[in-house]
RNA sequence: GCGGGCGUGCCGGAGUGGUCAAACGGGACAGACUCAAGAUCUGUUGCUUAGUGCUUACAUAGGUUCGAAUCCUAUCGUCCGCACCA
């Protein structure tokens, strides 16, 4: 006979929901007494495939903690959402011609369905969606206050680029060169303007605080190394560019109304530091024109245009403006598309009501093509420049990026606000950058540079390319282009010189500077000091390229000949051919290098973190728009709060790349600030966004004033276990963390530190062939189709048996069989018991040991264990038991199979549900240990002493008179003190040892044989 | 390359100093029930001359200990994470 699992388990999962038995609230009555419980599981992103095995391991893990969370009295929170935004929805719906919403959202009902029917124990009440707007206005508003905050930044940026998703990766979503959705496809690397999370202003709380986290060592231990925090020393070295600029233009600002002394000879209207530069760069054989601008008071662009246009500009020129003559210089790059070294915009101006030349001078729209064109931008600006200013340097640095130097007290650069003409910071700007800072963990082996590297994908790589050298580089990094990032790990150390040189700054000696493939740009300064001697990597690339290998650590023990190595020494020992340090211990070096650079402004100890700040940006629809606008005349303007969400566009045309960005209607809006044209943001956020702060949501999932109330918060916060795959064990379980912190800094949530306080990681769960479950191996095993065939209640037993849930095991159908003839014969004992007043103590005691055991088996995820204990429990019941100890048997059965032991509590007449029945306790008096020991005593001893003397005179025919008994050293009291009665008792000469007595005699080895309770005896 | 985990009987897997020839499940074998099969129940499942037995066994080789599957060292195999982070 086989228990009608179906009928069972519908019966019971509709009760459940049509009681709301799982429902919960903070301030519901009663519930204040009790403690929560917030047990929460990843929530998964739906696909059209419906739950997969390793789905439904998660839950029911998750499930048996609530469940048990629950019977023990507490306020148990279990809800369930579903990360919904993504590209494999977009996808997936693109290839299959619907719709991502419609996708989703058949995705969505699937994956409800299938977790009804696995009998999970969730608050549906609280159920989120992640690609609904109620749920997205939040990722908005809570980027919003990042960015008001200054925690959100643009930059452009080399990015991790597919072709295939035609979007940016985040680093985490590279795996080793190509993207985590498509690993055939290698990721390119673009220059593209990006949105970006400052979560390395967060580093230092992120890695510290991951020591008080109840996670698994692994996670732990893979945030710290994600982290990746190094302690260094920041050292500045001076490089000698053979590339000089050209020459250097300066055009001044505009005065306010045409002066008697404004004429050629005279130049008053550009005395400002002009004339200083000019003279300092002549100095220097720099060659400077500031052309005097015609009439300068009415600023007519063509004019102004036609002077300008007497001096050479070419890629090498420095082009410098003051005030409006910034807005001229910018108009001028657009509109010549001219390409140059660098510009400099000293308190530039482009605010026509407030700006002294004509209107027409300063509304233009700025061509975004110059910041490709120009090599570097630099902003000057003061703190007490007028808001006008202030509004001018957003517009530019908007479209333009670069730096923005602010200094003090300098207002709009004139020479009243500045109080002279000097201006050395500018002199520093043009002629003084060649200072490039390095990090390294070794100081001490700064005397053993011999060359400087610089990363390929440096920013500023050209800027150290002389014009002879220009040809070899762009050849090196077109060879760098073509190779895959996945060769690119496995090719050799390479690169090519740059033509400049850089000056060892504790021995002045000159080095040549490389490009190379092995340096990472956006680590430390994008540039390292090379010591082949002395770094495996400096060594491969120094030999290739035939340069100098100097040793400066002596090792402590032997010699180290280069000659003859073929590896660099990386050990520790003394200092050699290092000058003043020698002899010097390598440790203590560090330090005292360090030091000597500090002293003379040329170093500093830095911490660098392997961390980067989070790219958001992606360039797909199916996602969180941005909330901002471009405005032609504000730039960059937050959406205001009120006007959210912005909504996605329901009609979309996917073709290739973003559709938003094709989307006239959705595109062009009104600027929140000047309510002129402006332009949406087409990119979207990243998912992590999204799962980053969702098990807030769950709290108040219905809020639409706010995205939760902080009273719920307090309450619920944080969460008291965590359970998801170790997949995440980086970016989303960094994201999430720091989303707390940085909330917790906006006061937008009371003082949490961290989101997870406990943390557990299921298993991998592999197929029956060992091999991962996918579909090409045909070896991916339907959750539904086994709740079909044996329910779900055998399901989840054999998922929970298969192995301890944190590790990987592989699917075995036997398990299944074997758990689903189990329950049969559970539900035939109750078919045939018979309830007495009174069951055997022998029962009691077994039943009330199993639950002190498994009370703590299940707090530790020892589902497995506890299991062989509900088994071994039901396996010994007489078919003569009192109704208490059914009803307790059942309640350790229903966190596994909460079905058949609803149907069974019905049964015997369990009163309301055994779901919502106490976890019971035990009664430790009822134990009885003695009735399941075996004692070991000296009777025992002298029967088994006795028996051996038998045996030996039977077989060998030999009588003995000596014996002697070892026991355990804690043992030997009980024994020796009995001595006098076992002599008499066998009538031997007994002696008593322990086992590690020095004098024992013992040529059998028999003491080696003791345990305890089991003395080892040596007859003669 | 760096970091982490794992390696147990025919199989899946417990066990992290002694009560371990090793839980529990599956399989296999034998028995009971049955005309028979299935289901169910019982027993056996390292070797053994049956002994308080074993120059037997927890990847391999050493070591620590009275005693090691368990601790240490090295090696091999395997899985995972990061990957040129200076």
């Amino acid at each position: 006979m086989v228990y009608d699992f179906k009928k069972i388990e519908t019966k019971w999962q509709s009760k459940w929901e049509k009681k709301k038995v799982f429902e919960v609230s903070p301030d519901a009555a009663g519930t204040k007494k009790k403690k929560k419980f917030y047990v929460l599981e990843m929530f998964p992103y739906p696909s059209a495939a419906g739950l997969h095995m390793g789905h439904a391991l998660n839950y029911t893990i998750g499930d048996i903690y609530a469940r048990f969370k629950r019977m023990q009295g507490m306020n148990v929170l279990y809800p369930m959402g579903y990360d919904a935004f993504g590209l494999p929805a977009e996808n997936a719906a693109i290839k299959a011609g619907e719709h991502p919403r419609k996708y989703t959202e058949n995705s969505i009902k699937n994956f409800v369905n299938q977790q009804h029917k696995l009998g999970l124990s969730y608050d549906w009440s609280k159920m989120i969606v992640t690609s609904k707007p109620e749920y997205y206005k939040w990722n908005q508003y809570f980027f919003l206050k990042l960015y008001e905050k200054g925690l959100i930044y643009r930059k452009k940026s080399p990015v991790n680029w597919c072709g295939k998703c035609e979007t940016v990766l985040a680093n985490e979503q590279v795996h080793g060169g190509c993207c985590w959705r498509h690993p055939e496809t290698p990721v390119e690397i673009k220059q593209l303007e990006q949105w970006f999370i400052k979560t390395t202003n967060y580093a230092d709380e992120l890695l510290d605080k991951v020591d008080k986290l109840y996670w698994p060592e692994r996670i732990k231990l893979m945030q710290k190394n994600w982290i990746g925090r190094s302690e260094g020393t920041e050292i500045l070295f001076e490089i000698e560019n053979s590339n000089k600029l050209s020459n250097v233009v300066i055009v001044h600002g505009c005065p306010s109304a045409e002066k008697a002394e404004y004429s050629q000879e005279k130049r008053t209207y550009d005395k400002h530091w002009i004339p200083w530069i000019k003279k300092k760069l002549e100095e220097r054989k720099i060659k400077v024109f500031s052309p005097l601008m015609p009439e300068a008071w009415k600023a007519d662009y063509y004019n102004w245009k036609k002077e300008f246009e007497k001096n050479k500009i070419d890629e090498n020129s420095v082009l410098i403006g003051h005030s409006c003559g910034c807005a001229f210089l910018v108009r001028w790059l657009g509109d010549t598309k001219k390409k140059i070294k660098k510009l400099i915009l000293v308190a530039p101006w482009k605010i026509a009501k407030s700006g002294n030349a004509p209107k027409d001078f300063y509304d233009y729209n700025i061509d975004l093509g110059i910041k490709d064109r120009v090599g570097e931008v630099i902003i000057f600006t003061a703190n007490n420049e007028e808001a006008d200013g202030k509004k001018s340097v957003k517009i530019f640095h908007d479209s333009l990026g670069g730096e923005i130097i602010e200094l003090k007290n300098h207002g709009h650069y004139t020479i009243y606000d500045m109080g002279t003409g000097e201006f050395p910071e500018l002199l520093n700007e043009i002629i003084g950058n060649e200072k490039w800072s390095i990090f390294t963990t070794r100081p001490d082996t700064i005397y053993g540079v011999t060359f400087m590297v610089v990363s390929a994908q440096h920013p500023r790589l050209m800027e150290l390319v002389s014009n002879k050298q220009k040809k070899e580089v762009e050849k090196f990094l077109k060879k760098l282009k073509g190779v895959s990032e996945k060769q690119l790990e496995e090719l050799d150390k390479e690169g090519v010189f740059t033509g400049s040189y850089a000056v060892n700054p504790v021995n002045n000696k000159k080095v040549p500077v490389y490009a190379g493939n092995f340096v990472v740009a956006d680590y430390g300064s994008g540039m390292v000091m090379a010591v082949p001697a002395h770094d495996q990597r400096d060594y491969l690339f120094a030999r290739k390229y035939n340069i100098e290998i100097k040793a400066v650590i002596q090792p402590r023990e032997g010699e180290i000949d280069f000659t003859k190595e073929s590896k660099a020494y990386t050990g520790e020992g003394w200092l050699i051919n290092s000058d003043e340090f020698d002899e010097v211990e390598s440790e203590k070096a560090k330090e005292e290098i360090t030091k000597f650079l500090i002293k003379k402004k040329l170093g500093r100890k830095v911490v660098n973190f392997k961390l980067r700040d989070w790219l958001v940006s992606r360039q797909r629809y199916w996602g969180t728009p941005i909330p901002v606008v471009y405005c032609d005349k504000c730039g960059i303007i937050p959406i205001k709060e009120s006007d959210l969400p912005i909504v996605l566009p329901e009609k979309v045309k996917f073709g290739k790349g973003n559709p938003l960005k094709t989307n006239e209607k959705w595109i062009n809006v009104k600027c929140p600030s000047c309510n002129g044209k402006a332009k949406r943001e087409t990119d979207t956020m990243d998912t992590f966004f999204d799962s980053s702060w969702y098990y807030l949501r769950y709290l108040d999932s219905e809020n639409s004033k706010k995205p939760f109330e902080i009273d719920k918060v307090k309450y619920w916060m944080p969460v008291d276990q965590y359970i998801g795959g170790a997949e995440h064990a980086t970016m989303h379980l960094i994201y999430a963390r720091f989303f707390t912190k940085a909330l917790r800094d906006l006061d937008l949530i009371p003082e949490i530190d961290e989101p997870f306080i406990k943390l557990f990681n299921q298993g991998l769960l592999h197929g029956a062939d060992g091999q991962k479950m996918s579909k090409s191996l045909g070896n991916v095993i339907n959750p539904l189709d086994i709740i079909k065939k044996y329910g779900a209640d055998s399901l989840r037993l054999a998922l929970m048996s298969l192995a301890s849930p944190e590790n990987d095991t592989l699917w075995d159908e036997n398990v299944l069989v074997g758990s689903f003839k189990f329950l049969n014969k559970v539900y035939d004992y109750f078919q045939n018991v018979k309830i007495v007043k009174k069951s055997d103590a022998k029962i009691e005691s077994k039943l009330n040991k199993i639950i002190k055991e498994m009370t703590n088996q299940i707090e530790n995820f020892k589902y497995n264990l506890a299991i062989i204990k509900v088994r071994e429990l039901f396996n010994s019941l007489p078919l003569e038991t009192d109704r208490l100890v059914l009803e307790k048997g059942l309640k350790l059965l229903s966190l596994f199979c909460p079905h058949i032991a609803e149907e069974m509590w019905e049964k015997i007449g369990g009163v309301g549900l055994i779901s919502s029945s106490e976890w019971p306790k035990v009664e430790e008096a009822k134990i009885n240990e003695s009735l399941e020991k075996q004692e070991q005593d000296v009777a025992k001893l002298v029967e088994d002493i006795n028996h051996v003397v038998k045996i030996i005179k039977e077989r060998e025919g030999k009588e003995v008179s000596k014996c002697w008994v070892y026991v355990l050293p804690n043992e030997k009291k009980n024994f020796v003190d009995s001595v006098d009665e076992l002599k008499k008792r066998t009538g031997l000469d007994i002696k008593v040892y322990a086992v590690n007595d020095k004098d024992k005699y013992d040529p059998d080895g028999k003491s080696k044989k003791v345990k305890p309770g089991k003395p080892g005896i040596y007859l003669e």
